[in-house]
DNA sequence: GGAAGCATGTAAAGTGTTACATGATTTT
DNA sequence: AAAATCATGTAACACTTTACATGCTTCC
């Protein structure tokens, strides 16, 4: 019965002194982890108590003022959990959900004017995604590389970087479909 | 009760001409649907029978010698409903689930060489990803286009093109990483 | 005759999301 | 005093995957 990826995400997150169930969360939003590996309360509580009763993290009460609290940290079995399977050979999984390409998939049908339309709100769609992580996400990861971490930056990075890639993709197939659509290349006379 | 992106997926097979279950679950193999909404039998069988039920498509015994067949065909309402759904402006949704970045994600704790290592293996997913695209999935989409349908080979070039960035991106960082490695550039004497 | 492929489906287990429920503390 | 944020958790629902179960047809 071994870990999920879900089940890293929280372990790793205790290991850099993220205490706390609610702490995790806000953490995965802050770093948008959630663009690669979305996860909710509701998997972060059981997660936790799974974690502690296979013995990868120890929690202890840790209230503040009268209000509940628990402080988990990362034992040496889940330290060395977590290196085992960052090391690991196997390829790690890669699992995308599209609805746009799917709308894509089904444009066919269409007339080339909508099909263009349809691409471009998939180009403002990636723009968007973009603009958020440069404005957002890449000042934060560099707040966090000079604390030490250099990897929220590059995961960052990723981020921005691919969904400009895909808005640009999406602009030059725009321009593909527009010009079949203002008629394709007449033979010269 | 409107419909799930998962059957769109049935949903525009059919309106294709792809009839049953079995045809409709190689058609996805085919084109790498999966690559980016992956569906399985145990998904498309019980879809079949509630897009009937809804009067999205109708079915009819088609049994082939002795074997058991359903053809189904789609119904003007559900040709409407792919239309519209297609059309719509609402922002279609993205989900990435890789747990490559999540590994990437707990590298720094790792020494440098390692986290090089880890990026090398990433890479190495990417380009074998490209490679497939490449080599099966956009001659067969090529194919599709001779035969009237350009969304296959818009998909399959998508797909190709995004794998390859992705092996460029992760060979630049593996680089800064190494460079890193080497020593910090130290100041000029 | 055997293997590979065509064809349909169910049951159970696993995974994940949404909504709900509760209450303390801090900030405005 | 109200609003925002911190904090933990459950219940119900939705969705997906894996494994199972069956049997025909075509190709070698």
């Amino acid at each position: 019965v071994s870990l999920k990826p879900s089940s890293y995400v929280v372990l790793s997150f205790v290991r850099t002194g993220v205490s706390t169930g609610y702490a995790i969360r806000s953490a995965i939003e802050d770093m948008r982890m959630k663009e690669f590996w979305a996860t909710t309360f509701a998997q972060i509580y059981p997660e936790l108590a799974h974690l502690e009763r296979e013995g990868y993290i120890a929690g202890r009460d840790d209230p503040h003022g009268d209000r509940h609290r628990i402080a988990y940290t990362i034992t040496e079995k889940g330290e060395a959990a977590i290196d085992d399977w960052v090391r690991s050979d196997d390829v790690p999984s890669l699992e995308v959900r599209d609805e746009g390409l799917l709308r894509l998939a089904c444009s066919d049908v269409l007339p080339g004017e909508e099909v263009a339309a349809l691409i471009r709100r998939l180009r403002n769609r990636a723009e968007a995604a973009a603009r958020e992580f440069r404005d957002y996400n890449i000042p934060m990861a560099q707040a966090a590389r000079d604390a030490g971490f250099r990897a929220p930056l590059m995961i960052s990075r990723m981020g921005e970087e691919f969904h400009a890639w895909s808005a640009d993709w999406y602009r030059r197939l725009e321009d593909e479909v527009r010009a079949e659509l203002d008629g394709p290349p007449a033979p010269p006379a």
